[in-house]
DNA sequence: GATTGCATTTTATGATTATAATATGTAATT
DNA sequence: AATTACATATTATAATCATAAAATGCAATC
């Protein structure tokens, strides 16, 4: 049975597509709309279609297309029924990251080191490298190979960046451009309520995280800067890595919870100084590492 | 002849570096401290030497390795002599980045579309691609080609950009672990006075752009918090980028000059706060689009 | 009129090899 | 002891080609 490869990615996409706009059986999944949405063209589309028709999760109908078979709420049972090991995003960019936590590479690393170690071709190698660029705990020499930054691995970047975060996060609430956007606040309500419906329990930590990113790059979006958002966004996929290291706190859920509802209370009640202050004292409180008091 | 390829940048690192030292005839340039200035090995520094033996500006004893010819000073002009046109640091980067701006390449474009147009190996291009993504002006597509982001061209980027400089900067002064460096302090000073003794006249435009951003950034770099000179540094290589499409006004750079010294007397005063807020409208004055009081 | 199904075109990846560029060890020199 | 000069080793780039993946045009269908 030789099957063809299909991008993990669309997969993700389309259950996660569903999900969000919480999909009942029976509802048709038009190929040029999810394209458009994720940016790609039909063909990846269809191929991911048809992975998830072996899955049972949608059924095609001749001339018609496919359709979902089960309410969006069951999709996810239906998926770790079919696909017990999870299908890393980039499997690559996790190995590297795990290996240089654990202190296996060294500072300075070339491109063919890297290759042979890892077994994997040079375009694919250098992908991940300029991912990895981007998020800013690479560089590429000025002659040959890769120096690693210290900006994952010591305990100082981590509270910097929690600091950059605090005060980048404040400071575009504050902006004269920042608008609130009605309906984002309303789904972040509704995601912070379903997290507080038993989310604390049954959520993944990959889950919660996201949906925690979700809130805080929803905000600064509506400072309607992109620098300000492209900056959050940068510096939330380094954390991600990060506490992916650690297990997550769930105590402290309720509470975060509870906060992200009030920071939306004060700014809908047009007390932004208020919630901008909140705001970052939020952020400050998250960090795990407790700075002594000047 | 066959002359070997020479990196043009380990050339001009070569060059900035005995004029930022300020070094005079006879002095000594020792290989191994060149190469470990520049994060490269012993090997293309010496290339680099060689040809600048060719230019004249340094000469070869041997054994003892290589002397500078004439005074840091008189540098300049020796270059331009033996070198009339200027070697880009990378012309694809910039090729690409003129296009895009004459809105000659459209927001999608593919890898092999842009290896025919400008005739370059696919590594060559990936690697200027990436170089590009960093600094946020394109984005990969998550299944074929790459797509230009409106960072580069909009009016109003250009504007969100200056607001983004001036947020980030005023903050990174008013951060706990704010320390200015007295010997940075001094040089900035030294550059200064420099640019106004005849500076203003003489100086290229990438050099009074450089030596602007280098204040900058300094003055960032002494938050002693990376995530905020990382930032900083980002977007002013995209700025650089679009500073360089219109002619330098070189009438204001007097008062930039002074407003930079002012706010080295502020900060070495201790009044941080004062000059944190002088820096935030010294940013916001600089920008060439003024937007309506509200 | 929008959408599918499928054939066709275009694009990007992986593997291989020659060659250019960079890195480095070491004896000789200062 | 530091530095050079040179030989050698290692690394990265360019070019090529086979193949996998993605994009697209269009007739058929709803």
């Amino acid at each position: 049975m030789a099957r063809q490869s299909v991008s993990p990615q669309i997969t993700a996409n389309i259950l996660e597509f569903v999900k969000t706009n919480q999909m009942r059986a029976g509802e048709h999944l038009p190929c040029q709309m999810l394209a458009d949405a994720f940016r790609v063209s039909r063909a990846p589309v269809n191929a991911a279609l048809k992975k998830l028709e072996t899955m049972g999760i949608v059924r095609a109908e001749p001339n018609r297309g496919y359709f979902l078979t089960m309410d969006a709420a069951k999709v996810e049972a239906a998926k770790s029924d079919a696909q017990p090991q999870r299908e890393e995003e980039d499997p690559l960019y996790f190995r590297i990251a795990e290996d240089r936590l654990a202190g296996m590479l060294e500072e300075r690393v070339s491109e063919n080191e890297l290759m042979r170690l890892y077994d994997v071709a040079r375009s694919r190698l250098l992908k991940t490298l300029h991912r990895i660029a981007e998020e800013g705990w690479i560089e590429r020499l000025p002659g040959n190979g890769w120096a690693f930054r210290e900006t994952l691995t010591s305990r100082k970047s981590y509270e910097e960046g929690y600091v950059f975060r605090a005060v980048i996060e404040q400071q575009a609430m504050l902006l004269p451009t920042f608008r609130p956007n009605e309906e984002e606040f309303r789904k972040a309500r509704a995601v912070q309520a379903a997290l507080g419906q038993g989310g604390y329990e049954t959520w993944s930590r990959a889950e919660i995280f996201k949906a925690n990113n979700d809130f805080h790059e929803m905000l600064v979006a509506c400072s309607q800067n992109d620098f300000f958002l492209d900056a959050i966004k940068r510096i939330n996929r380094l954390r991600r890595l990060i506490e992916y290291q650690v297990t997550i706190d769930r105590s402290r859920l309720p509470r975060q919870t509870s906060e992200h509802l009030h920071i939306l209370d004060l700014v809908e009640a047009g007390r932004r100084t208020e919630a901008s202050a909140f705001l970052y004292t939020h952020i400050m409180g998250a960090s795990r590492i407790k700075t002594p008091q000047v």
